[in-house]
DNA sequence: GCATTTATAGACCGGATAGTCGGTTTATAA
DNA sequence: TTATAAACCGACTATCCGGTCTATAAATGC
């Protein structure tokens, strides 16, 4: 709290006068970011025609901006265990809201006939946990050869569900 | 430490004599985990011929025990900014052990001609990605839909890597 | 100009918790 | 039996930190 007051350039109290608790203040700045996070998503998306393209696309965007200390935060803060349920909640639905960005470009991509039908859900699942499990490289390499590994991880994974018919 | 303590059925005084401090405690378990985790993959690895099936194997191997909170806990810790740059040394020491065992298998299936030629670096950092990034699907999906995930996603990586001459 | 609401400030509180310390028990050996 | 060391115990301490409280100042309305 002292590091968001001196942050802030404002009093503990006054914080506390605009925020419930730390906690209120913490999903408030997640629900911010994500929302912006989806605003530049539909800047970005919307010149796209293909879902190849926009998978790319999405990569890259998530790569830049999930990096950001606010979602490690929010994992962390999920995997808690004396966190209050509604809390834990709130953040789910705020973490989970890009989910449908995700379904939506993959079901296009099958109905174009670009990725071969498949469980969506199952590899939504694939697809998230391969973005956010990225993120980790980032301690490993630093910040410059995150963006190639995730170009790098599309190619794969579009080696891997492209329907057998299309050719790259 | 209460917690600890109480599971231990030691006392703190007795605690702190033998670790001198929580952090080390930690340490201790989590090489301790890691060790049995390397020690349980060289057995179940050595009857398998390919590298083919070893990567389904060791993703198995993977999410069943990668899923304990003491690797979580290590990962959070590794976010930590106020924790002593030594302690995070030995910490990501102990967490990369495992890295050679996910790159041997990488380079052992180029050399056979199940894999394409590729950066093996670059490869490995995908599927540490992808096999750490499922762990989140826990939340979402049940345990028990975990398994399953981690070998869809194989198949999906393998026919991304696959070199074009083999067939599957 | 007065009253009321809104906003800011920062000293203070209290629960939580990693770590300490003096003292006791148990095991080993002389 | 006695001496020494290894292991253990739990009350206590020091500190951190989220949250509260009271006092004031600024804005708004009549």
């Amino acid at each position: 709290m002292d590091e968001i007051r001196e942050a802030a350039g404002a009093s503990k109290g006054s914080i506390y006068y605009h925020f419930k608790s730390k906690e209120e203040l913490f999903l408030y700045i997640l629900e911010l970011t994500m929302l912006e996070w989806m605003n530049k998503w539909a800047a970005i998306s919307a010149p796209l025609r293909t879902a190849t393209d926009k998978l790319y696309a999405l990569a890259e965007h998530f790569a830049s901006d999930f990096q950001n200390p606010l979602m490690k935060a929010a994992e962390e803060f999920s995997g808690s265990e004396t966190a209050d349920p509604a809390v834990l909640a709130r953040l789910m639905e705020i973490t989970r809201a890009h989910y449908p960005i995700f379904r939506q470009l993959l079901e296009d991509g099958m109905e174009s006939g670009e990725f071969e039908r498949m469980d969506v859900d199952e590899l939504l699942y694939v697809v998230l946990g391969l973005m956010g499990g990225l993120g980790v490289a980032y301690y490993e390499l630093g910040a410059e050869r995150i963006g190639p590994l995730y170009r790098r991880s599309i190619d794969i994974l579009l080696r891997g569900i492209r329907s057998s018919g299309a050719d790259g």
